[in-house]
DNA sequence: TGGCTATTTGGTTATAATACCAAATACCCT
DNA sequence: AGGGTATTTGGTATTATAACCAAATAGCCA
């Protein structure tokens, strides 16, 4: 694999990675719906709050959220819309990955 | 979070954290052309091939690859063909990423 | 059978990710 | 200023990833 390759794989993998945990993936679903604070999205989620606050870091670093100060508190939108079709597609996959491990009669 | 929404994102973070990673982004992205077996994919990726072979076996674990043995080869395929969308989506996060950080005039 | 080629598995080591707590920082309000 | 809330950062222990080599397994063919 050339380095120019090596370059861009590399770079969506980054992204990737960055939505790759469950809790990230909540965020961006919550997001997708309104931008949310750092604390609401810390009761909706249920860790500790320096936990989230370090996967929005993650987020933010990789572009697919921003924050915005406002008052006390740190809004974080979603900058990549996009991605919510993709949920669908990986929905699909699991789904067919259930029937396999069921019936299984193709 | 309740027990549902969190076994749904779970399931979500496992197929993305399944793709996270430059040389299995190159695999899908190969296979989405046509099947390859184990040896070119590796010829392609220019790695040990028991280091493909882990590869391909976390890709095909998550239901993204299914494989097929003809003669002494085994074939890799591509299940979830939606994923190519997403490719883009990334990329213009990675583009925008690009833009903000070097003239930044908004 | 014996020897290829193709692929997976086991072992080991190095690196990265994640969670929590505690502490630092920033901002608002009285 | 001082207290309270909101958020980030540092530290640490645990767990997960990833790479390579070596060895095991499977199938083909002469």
């Amino acid at each position: 694999m050339d380095a120019k390759t090596q370059g861009r794989f590399d770079a969506l993998a980054a992204v990737i990675k960055a939505m790759a945990h469950p809790t990230r993936l909540f965020v961006v679903d919550q997001l997708s719906r309104h931008e949310r604070c750092v604390c609401e999205l810390t009761d909706l989620i249920g860790a500790d709050v320096s936990t989230v606050s370090k996967h929005l870091a993650v987020l933010k670093a990789a572009g697919i959220v921003a924050s915005e100060k406002r008052g006390s508190r740190i809004y974080y939108n979603l900058k990549m819309p996009c991605v919510l079709n993709f949920f669908g597609c990986v929905e699909s996959v699991i789904e067919a990955v259930a029937r396999e491990s069921l019936g299984h009669v193709e």
